[in-house]
DNA sequence: TCAAAGCAAGTGTGATCACAAATCAAAAAA
DNA sequence: TTTTTTGATTTGTGATCACACTTGCTTTGA
């Protein structure tokens, strides 16, 4: 019996072959509009059809329908009573929810993060700060997506730390949420005079190297309230000028 | 031109008639399915398939897989590597985790709930408590279901008063999480001599009746953590026997 | 001129079918 | 007896179709 020798090579075959995965269409459909959520290429009270959007993405209906009704279980989307469904406006109400559940959560997520990131991920971090200075070094060209992009995986290579499964699904969904809302507030800082928002993710890293879990909270907050509070005045003063 | 008068008509019409709303058959099945996963009718680990929901729910597959979908993607249920769908197994980490999580934020919302409930509010959970002592005046037949019930209906009576659209979606996802874990508690509670939860309602009843956020906090905490700290023992027990 | 009725295009929902992958059982080979 | 293979059944996925509801525009009547 040459089992043992057939287990060995398949392995060896294994080792050298990287796994092909089985994506479904659903898949790819609903990640594709994640991410346009989270990036915020949709508009707050923007509504989407689902043929219009199959078209887009050059599929049938089926995936599309599907990940629409995922999303909007998620509070991603919202179901109008038309049964039309719309990426959520943006109201003074729900920007201070939206920012109060953040910093909760991702507050408690970092929380336990800071007590559990070894070296190795103290340093993957830093790597991305520098990152970050060598994109503002180049900054003739405003890339405003890198720079999400980059944001992004900074903070959740962070929470991936807090060792819950719970918590970062809980996350993804704020991040979902307050993606189009944050969008907005982005352009006016780019055109506003940028702020530096490496200082701020510093202070993070520097917390996270000391352990220091309540700093790491502290900083964290301080980082994820700026947009919001910035999209708040915007609004505010759109709503005086508007009563006026 | 009578148009007022219409008006008028119209309007005694709408008054005598109830509107009769127009609920899809996904979201029954929905609806049924997270009742179901609530109630903890589900066994941790059991696999569901989409025709057998769909028979069992007299439905054709459709609707039954767009509702499973939704359920996947708030973490109530499991996609397996194989494409079939289980609710989750139980584990130790899972436990914890879930307790964690519930904690913080239903922690919040009713913080939240405690500054901002009125004597209205207060009394509909009062009546609830009175509801409760009724039931275990006849306490003959143990009715679980109801018992279950009622305490859902306590709770989120109170997390309604946080204020908040977001976290309460929030709360509901994790009580679908925790829904089949706890459910294995319940009966085991009621095997092993009933404990009081009566009165950690009522801990938590007279915290909000004093305004006191702090303490309804730790009520809340303390009366969600008897089934999870009840769970975890038995959990280890078995564990512990298992390995010997 | 204006409001209401009627019509047409567009949209979501559910059913059914085709197909591929997985699972399980029986049969064949070692 | 044990392992492998083969075939049948089950299952999820995606496409397409039929139907009902909505929406916007045109036409009709006052």
């Amino acid at each position: 019996m040459q089992k043992a020798a057939i287990e060995r090579n398949n392995e060896v075959i294994a080792a050298q072959l990287t796994p092909v995965g089985r994506e479904t269409v659903q898949d790819r459909v609903y990640s594709e509009l994640r991410r346009a959520l989270i990036g915020g290429l949709f508009e707050p009270s923007q509504v989407l059809t689902i043929r219009g959007l199959a078209d887009a993405l050059v599929t049938s209906t089926m995936p599309v329908r599907e990940a629409l009704g995922r999303l909007i279980t998620e509070k991603a989307l919202e179901a109008l009573p038309n049964r039309s469904v719309r990426v959520p406006p943006i109201t003074l109400e729900r920007i201070d929810d939206l920012l109060r559940a953040r910093s909760l959560i991702e507050g408690e997520a970092i929380a336990l993060a800071a007590t559990r990131m070894g070296p190795r991920q103290i340093a993957t971090i830093e790597a991305m700060l520098g990152e970050w200075d060598e994109m503002r070094a180049l900054k003739h060209k405003k890339d405003i997506d890198r720079e999400a992009t980059l944001n992004q995986s900074f903070h959740f290579e962070i929470y991936r730390c807090c060792g819950s499964a719970v918590l970062i699904p809980m996350i993804e969904s704020l991040w979902l949420q307050s993606g189009p809302c944050i969008r907005v507030a982005i352009y006016a800082f780019s055109e506003a005079g940028e702020v530096d928002t490496a200082h701020y993710h510093r202070r993070i890293v520097a917390a996270l190297a000391k352990q220091d879990a309540q700093a790491a909270r502290e900083a964290l907050v301080a980082d994820i309230s700026r947009p919001f509070a910035f999209l708040r005045d915007k609004l505010q003063s759109a709503a005086a000028k508007g009563s006026t």
